[in-house]
DNA sequence: CCTCCTTGTGGAATCGATTACATCGACTGC
DNA sequence: GCAGTCGATGTAATCGATTCCACAAGGAGG
């Protein structure tokens, strides 16, 4: 492939004044740059990234490490960052932790060995020591979605609460009492909050969350399915099982079919996260919806204006309830609420 | 961050030295090896991928052009690709075309720029002269899932012949008589040849697939839409519809649901690239299914073997009818259905 | 006509690694 | 005891760019 020299010796002039030509830098005559740009075209030259970059000390790469690549809630996240990354002249190199976090730790190196110019990061688990070194050496970072306590890092997210309380409303007003929750890892800032924030929006209708109705998930469909089983088996299931993410509320769909039972019927079934499938499963699933495509554009704003010397700003998005027919038939979905009759 | 130097330093040894011991060249002495160890630990030191690759013409890894990250089928592609590539001691870097052209040509050069070993595409269109310059011009690189024919390249995919051929046969056992397809653009092998084998099944039975028959879409759920609203704005809608990818079958769910109709007992739909949320929706969508893992795998290890100079070999799997309920109750399909009453 | 800028250009250092080649002891074998 | 080998190490070239610095030519100003 051709090199910069080459260019150079096709146009006649010196390297130095190739890379003036690409860099368009001022002071290069109109007759060089013509010769350059013409030897350009005539070897197909392209500048070699890697060289550019050990020179410049810039790969004009941002990392970003996810969970799972698998939940449509972080692949839309993905495509949202890199689209904005590539607006704002960066590229994205993915890595998918599959919620391990030795694999999480295996992408964060290899980034870094890289020297990927900024990293966003939704971590797995609490803290590995690799990713809070990079964090206290410099390296430019922002959480999303979820974060690690403690750590002077930017953190871009969805606030999952008032959505949450309209969500125990809606389930109360339907006339639930028995709500369960399957919970995504306690390592993690989503899997315990989401708990937390559940358990106090219950309390304001008077209602407890014993510990047989929290099941402990990973964020995935197994694990829901597991969890649900487990609430079927009691004495005195749940009437309403609130799963922290998406999978493991298909995870819970499965367990409750297997058991001949019936959606919102026998059981009412709601989820975090919001995906587009949820329309058209049956029946459609109420879920929490993040402003997802947002939470990605403004995680990748506050990186690049890290890295590009400004200060980068936390950003905190609400969700929103977004209410369909898996936790039970609203006569009065629209305004009418089920007010008179029970 | 510390460069090689400064361990050579640390450790009172020259840089040859260090970079024998981190390559582990045989020809070193226990007691420099000890202090080269020492002093990388000391420092925290890790190689710098950049100028490694700068010297060696080698990055490790691997380009993915996929046409639609959104598209569950290229999700789990790409999880499986990066996963076998993991395991070959490469990285992968994904660039998503969203079915777009001009995208697809931006990846392909970004790639290239950043002189990656080898590329892995599943083409959006027929043939930009950038992707064939790369092929002509050595880059290793294969295709998957979808190609460009009278190019020199290993293609990866999955063959839906046969499988194709189970679903019409399904369909006539039905009685579905009048069989409608939305294809994909016909720029792609996959959006062509679906048709074409589904147009001769039809035949094996006796049948024609008249134009009216025939929806143009692009792979994207909008287009399944829309063509399934022409469909059954015809005089004589189709019997059955056969989506030539996932997101279109949605749109065509979607399309139906708005006429307030119902499936299968209004009209049956089924759809290429089986997902795992087809299990759940409503009614459960009878698709072909491709081995997506091991169409993943597989195209990495020929890439990497044309990669370390060994032959590549194209590979074709098959594709296998997965019956589900969208198509009508098979009463012999599956022997616990609703055989006794109706 | 002589300075002093300005503009355009090339030479060479540099980024952080790898690796060919040279060197230097020590050891082997005759 | 000496040539030849081998193992361990260092010096320096190299990869392909960017960029500092020096320098030449030409124009402006005194």
């Amino acid at each position: 492939m051709a090199s910069i020299k080459d260019v150079a010796a096709e146009a006649g002039v010196s390297v130095a004044t190739v890379s003036r030509v690409l860099n368009d830098h001022p002071s290069v005559s109109a007759d060089a740059r013509a010769r350059v740009l013409a030897a350009v075209e005539v070897l197909g030259y392209r500048p070699n990234a890697v060289a550019r970059s050990l020179r410049t000390d810039q790969t004009h790469t941002l990392g970003l490490v996810i969970s799972d690549v698998m939940n449509p809630y972080f692949t839309e996240l993905a495509r949202s960052v890199e689209e904005e990354a590539r607006a704002l002249g960066y590229s994205v190199i993915i890595g998918n932790a599959d919620e391990r976090p030795d694999l999480q730790d295996h992408h964060v190196r290899n980034l870094l060995d890289r020297r990927i110019d900024g990293l966003l990061v939704s971590p797995t688990d609490g803290a590995s020591p690799l990713m809070l070194d990079a964090a206290r050496g410099g390296t430019p970072m922002v959480f999303v979605d979820r974060w690690i306590p403690g750590v002077d890092v930017p953190v871009v997210r969805a606030d999952g609460q008032s959505a949450i309380r309209d969500l125990v409303a809606h389930l109360h007003g339907l006339g639930h009492r028995r709500l369960a929750i399957i919970a995504g890892p306690a390592a993690t800032t989503t899997g315990r909050e989401r708990v937390e924030v559940f358990r106090k929006a219950l309390a304001a209708h008077g209602l407890e969350l014993p510990d047989a109705y929290t099941g402990q998930g990973d964020f995935q469909a197994e694990s829901g399915r597991r969890v649900t089983e487990g609430f079927l088996d009691l004495a005195e299931p749940p009437e309403a099982v609130f799963a922290a993410d998406n999978l493991m509320a298909l995870g819970a769909l499965d367990a409750i079919r297997a058991r001949g039972l019936r959606v919102p019927h026998d059981i009412a079934l709601a989820a975090f996260d919001d995906i587009p499938w949820f329309v058209h499963t049956d029946p459609p699933i109420t879920a929490i919806a993040q402003p997802t495509g947002e939470l990605g554009r403004a995680a990748v704003r506050a990186l690049v204006d890290r890295i590009e010397g400004r200060t980068p700003r936390s950003v905190t998005l609400a969700a929103r309830l977004v209410v369909r027919r898996s936790c039970g038939e609203d006569p009065a979905e629209n305004p009418v609420t089920n007010r008179s009759t029970s």
